[in-house]
DNA sequence: CTGTATCCTACGTGATACTG
DNA sequence: CAGTATCACGTAGGATACAG
């Protein structure tokens, strides 16, 4: 059965489980960062911008949790942490990517709707 | 080009589009309720389940906002108010179905996933 | 280097009451 | 019916300090 055309309810509980995954501000900015190969806790903590050690430690041990990521510990001195995208993880990364090729897409019709609307709002108050 | 192959920062600032259309709880809810069709305000309320009346105004305006939803008022007594996905709204249907698919199809792994972390967890603890 | 622990703040969300 | 306004709360998330 084709998921895509399942009641209403069923659908939403499916939605439910991806959002619980990309509802936070920033797994999917990990998994694509590990989607591009494996990575150290602080190659990642460089690259993801702006994510705090706090939430960097929090979402890779969720996405660990779910099966979507494997932590492999070096016992050297320094300690050395890898991460890396599991099958499930990389598979994850088709519909993140065809999501994120689809923003790029029409980003700039998003920007336009909001000037276009907020212009209006604006004259509306006057 | 092909938005996939951008490098990871540009690629960051495109799906930070996105995640902030999909980053709270009701935006996809509502977007795949509308995407069966039409529907009016009070519909909308009944049909996504668990959200209250302000959040479903709230998350109606952002999708206003940002062009994925027509707001058609209809000056009668009592007031009727439908919306309905705009062209480029049942466009973002497509990479949010495909997300939900993949969800359904993984489901069980993800499930299964946690299951084996918290109990690996538990035993760790002991 | 890779975390954990604690405190603190801001924001998202719900409940309730009120309006056109 | 379709909102708006206000309050009250919980939790996500940042800053900081500390540990293995």
């Amino acid at each position: 059965m084709e998921p895509t055309h399942l009641h209403p309810p069923v659908r939403c509980r499916m939605i439910d489980e991806v959002l619980s995954l990309i509802g936070d501000k920033w797994t999917i900015y990990v998994v694509v960062m590990l989607g591009q190969g494996k990575r150290r806790f602080s190659e990642l903590k460089r690259e993801v911008d702006g994510i705090s050690q706090k939430m960097l430690t929090v979402t890779l041990r969720g996405l660990e949790r779910d099966g979507y990521v494997t932590r492999t510990v070096h016992p050297t001195i320094p300690p050395r942490v890898d991460y890396e995208l599991t099958e499930l993880g990389r598979d994850l990364l088709v519909p993140v990517r065809a999501l994120g090729d689809w923003a790029s897409r029409h980003e700039a019709r998003v920007v336009d709707a909001r000037i276009r609307y907020d212009t209006r709002l604006a004259q509306a108050a006057e």
